[in-house]
DNA sequence: TATCCGTGGTC
DNA sequence: TGACCAAGGAT
């Protein structure tokens, strides 16, 4: 039996039941691609279900508001696919692209989000290199290269697709996924129970724990901030956040600096609003992939109805992501 | 090419 | 607990 034959019948037996498996609408499969870009198949479900409940087809994405759109994705992290989505909704009109280069086209859709895409909607021979066939195809075929360049994923890209042929493909790169989730784990894999033991270079030679090599340096800084719940009444002031991190996500106002008296000065400075320190409300810490956010929260007391930017307590409409929604959670809890 | 972009789970 | 990882892509 070739390798595609044992991993197909190892899928056959073994594969997951998921909402966005099986399905035949390349919008729907988009949706869920996009959001399975590095985001947990546990953690996407529940958020898939919902957008596609509310947005079930192109035309229904594409006449929301973006405001909307980033709320059905509030606390999924990588708010700008959520973006993404949207712009590409309004750009295709009512039908989704069938050739590869056209949907490649897409923003926000890659290599692999434009493979997968051909793959399961299209069934044509695309293998689809995520982190699970970079590490099942670097262990099968002993790739001592670092994954991390891109120089590794083309060279794994073509193996694939050597792979894929005469095969349906879609069954292929689902094999994969499902079959390095239960078995060719990134540690300490289930070689015992490998279909594939006898075709593993890796496993042949002992390198199953030291591949894929993965190199990829990450300089992570930490930031300080004194973060403020400056309230009016019972309203709490959230900014929208122009850009970079969480660019267009709301915000509670914080400032990058030692203590709440410097706040005030730095708050004063952007808004002319006199601000009253309350209390010292708790300290946060949140970490992100390339940075570290120390947070001392402070309640501030402020006549703010100037200002026209205060958005009341709309917290069912905007989207707050997660580094600060523990933070009014806490408060209001 | 290197860096940025979120969050939650795991050990 | 910190480091690593999860169906990556844009700049």
């Amino acid at each position: 039996m070739s390798i595609q034959e044992k991993l197909i019948k190892w899928y056959e037996v073994n594969k997951r039941d998921l909402p966005f498996r099986d399905i035949k609408d390349p919008y729907k499969i988009w949706v869920s691609e996009i959001m399975l870009q590095q985001t947990t198949v546990t953690a996407v479900i529940p958020y898939y279900k919902r957008f596609i409940e509310r947005f079930p087809d192109i035309e229904t994405l594409a006449n929301a508001t973006i405001e909307e759109v980033y709320k059905y994705w509030e606390g999924l992290g990588y708010y700008r696919r959520a973006l993404h989505l949207h712009k590409s909704a309004n750009l295709m009109k009512d039908t989704f692209p069938k050739e590869y280069k056209d949907i490649l086209a897409l923003i926000g859709v890659g290599p692999y989000t434009a493979s997968a895409i051909m793959s399961f909607a299209y069934h044509k021979p695309y293998i689809a290199v995520d982190g699970n066939a970079l590490r099942v195809l670097s262990r099968l075929y002993a790739i001592e290269e670092n994954i991390a360049l891109n120089k590794t994923v083309k060279t794994i890209t073509d193996i694939g697709n050597q792979l894929v042929i005469g095969y349906d493909s879609a069954k292929i790169n689902q094999g994969i996924m499902d079959f390095a989730n239960a078995v060719c784990l990134p540690v300490h894999p289930h070689c015992n129970e490998c279909p594939l033991q006898k075709e593993c270079t890796a496993y042949l030679t002992n390198k199953q724990d030291v591949l894929p090599i993965n190199i990829k340096k990450v300089n992570k800084k930490s930031l300080s901030y004194i973060t403020g719940i400056v309230v009016y009444d019972d309203e709490v002031m959230l900014i929208k956040n122009k850009n970079g991190l969480l660019e267009n996500m709301y915000l509670l106002p914080q400032y990058e600096v030692e203590s709440p008296y410097s706040f005030i000065e730095a708050f004063k400075e952007d808004y002319g609003i006199d601000l009253e320190v309350l209390s010292h409300l708790k300290d946060f810490k949140h970490v992100f992939t390339h940075r570290t956010w120390y947070m001392h929260v402070y309640v501030f007391k402020a006549d703010i109805r100037s200002i026209d930017f205060y958005t009341k307590n709309k917290q069912e409409e905007l989207t707050i992501p997660t580094a600060h929604k523990k933070i009014l959670k806490h408060y209001e809890g």
